[in-house]
DNA sequence: AATGAATGAGCGTTCATTCAT
DNA sequence: GATGAATGAACGCTCATTCAT
């Protein structure tokens, strides 16, 4: 019994060795770069042994993309009981968005990926299933925090719309902040010197727009983000 | 420069066939399906004849991503002049994303690919430099437009915001947005049933939290949209 | 001897039920489909345990193919004296030919594989010698057959012809045919429609062209093997 | 014109070279050893020159069998014009097998193989159709001595058998003697010490059973085909 | 004796690129 | 300038065999 699960022990290892091998080669170079042959020699394992693990090269990608949604959502969940106020609970969400947007670069190449049919249909239903249940319960998570907000009389919501589309809309500023601070490495040639801070003050203008309760001010909340971010940061 | 002889000419307008077989099959199957013999015996020349043109395959998907920026940025310059107060020519850029975004999955997936390391790096200089100016002047166009509303006093730049800065705003909400929406085929699946209608929303509520004058009910805003965009429709 | 004990009989059968687990996919899924992989998780041991019985894959190939020659040869010797008259003796084994027909494409398969000289060279001595001396044993009785129709003098044999070399006839005769109905699926094409009812008739006209007494006429000599074969396919 | 025509020439001859290497791997060491790794290091050729002629494995083999029934047809063609007397001419053709025989076994074996469904369908219709002509012009060429032979009154073709039920009858004793010799190396220890004029003295005998005219004896027709396989083997 | 993870040479195939014509 | 045959490294993947446990 002992033997068998340092045996097992040992093959989950290889399989998180072979993970963070693959990571920064799929992100840094592509798709295409991520050949079964390098991961093998990088390894210093045979190819064999690679295919062991994962039965094709698609579900590595999976895998990996299962990884980096996990560890969002994860710090969605910890993010979002760092402070009382629904308004609070929201940028701390987004901040955890800023924290994790190095390794968003990540989940975002990795999520266009999937994509491709072709890697999509080689992947296991198992692990797709995984990709769909960790999307849901991520929305669930801070359109929770909406809903909580419009229960205790902090927030209205437009005729309408959910509490789904609502947090779209936060969704779509971060995401697609943090896609065009990975992809436009000229962003300070066009005059926008301190990107992440810009966002902050986009979110916090659109909080404002929907009278979002408590109001603060911008320095207020700026400096609370500060705080929130220490703590994800230290928490990681 | 007068000097344009018909040779040259007929060599640019092969170059424009090369890149018009070659968009459909980047976009619809991927790098990887592109490949210099099938272009070749597309167009029915030799692939060395290809190899007079570009130098390798990577300069031809830099130069479909210049085609692409090109394209965009002159939906800018057209949207820009269809309305007369600044706020409702932002609104209008805001549709030509819209429109655009059909054609913008094409756009992103090639922009995705310069990204990729080994392709930008294997690209020539000059074309390095087309897609930066081409970045450049878009920004300038909608900054414009920010700066036009600041000059008349519709709107009042907050404390150290550049009006690229405002952009970049607006530029990720769009741009996440219609980014989600082509990545996410199961959005209704998450509670979002009209993506494009909330970020509309969004948009409006964002100027809203910067007093962009003049106010607009989101009804109205939203009717003017609609026009807009069925002229820029018409436009293409 | 007598001490085979219970586990050399577990040995023994589970010997025998990789072998029947084998041939089906060797039959069906040809040389390549045969993996040890895959037969050793269809028989639910280890593969190291399969290597324990078959020191390796062609070991099992000509283990199959020793069965065969083993199953035709006892088919042959129960047919040999289900007549009296050496003649209809003959006519038996043809029989026995006949119906061993729809597993002799196994037989033929395999022997086919005896012949590429990788698998032949891999296999032990031990079971070469055993497929040597089926060949021999099964000729032995086929021309005992010959041997005792001079004997009685209902055949004289040619000059210098030996029985054996008469069997050969009708061995490339029967072989023949069934080797070519195997391997022509569209002998209807070429105009011959009864591949089986033709042998018999060849077979028939060899014999008389021998003079192998008693003569009968094809509509006896058919309606006998009819007969014989029905008794044979209800042996086994 | 010349130059393109010596360039097409190198190429066919080329075609030829990597046939006449492949034919003796796949005939001697099967159709697994034949790799095309292989086959372009003896060739001193790049692997991928070897696909510019060939799309895929497969229709390698399958050239090597057209090639295989292009010969023995135009063997047959050759010989079954060398004699006047339709049983001669049959004789003629059944001695173009014994030469043809040391080439049979590879014929064998290739067809053996295009019974694989894998093979088959892999292979262009183009080939597969000429498989089929081939087939079908040589079983025309024989059933026609057959017809001849019945047309003058030298044999009667039994109640309900076709010319070409005949012919199956020759085919199947030659086929299944060849294939028999090549793949019985012990054959002798059989007690069969000349196969080859075994086989003829049965076919001669099968002739007989026939009463096909005209009668000769044995020695007769033996010198007879020793005249004829002298001259096929001189013209080929 | 039984296991099954590790091996690594081998497979058929692709394709960007070169260069003699 | 146009050609397209030749190249050969690289690809994803397989599988018979070994051997530490």
């Amino acid at each position: 019994m002992a033997v068998l699960s340092r045996k097992q022990r040992e093959i989950q290892e290889r399989e998180q060795r072979i993970l963070s091998l693959a990571r920064p080669i799929l992100v840094e170079q592509g798709y295409q770069a991520l050949s079964m042959d390098r991961l093998a020699a990088q390894m210093e394992y045979a190819k064999g042994t690679l295919y062991n693990h994962f039965p094709n090269k698609e579900e590595i990608v999976v895998a990996l993309a299962v990884e980096s949604l996990e560890l969002r959502r994860k710090m969605f969940e910890r993010a979002s009981i760092l402070r009382a106020t629904p308004r609070e609970r929201m940028m701390a969400v987004g901040c955890s968005c800023e924290v994790y947007s190095s390794a968003c670069a990540e989940h975002f190449a990795v999520e266009q990926m999937l994509r491709n049919a072709v890697i999509w249909e080689k992947s296991s239903n198992k692990r797709q299933d995984l990709i769909r249940q960790c999307e849901l319960r991520s929305m669930d998570l801070v359109a929770g925090i909406v809903r909580d907000a419009v229960a205790v009389g902090d927030l209205q919501l437009p005729n309408e719309m959910t509490a789904e589309e609502l947090v779209f809309g936060f969704w779509s500023l971060t995401y697609g902040s943090h896609a065009l601070i990975a992809s436009s490495p000229t962003l300070p040639d066009l005059g926008i010197g301190d990107p992440v801070r810009s966002i902050r003050y986009h979110a916090w203008t659109l909080m404002n727009g929907y009278r979002w309760a408590p109001y603060l001010s911008f320095e207020e909340a700026n400096s609370v983000m500060n705080e929130i971010a220490e703590r994800i940061r230290s928490d990681s």
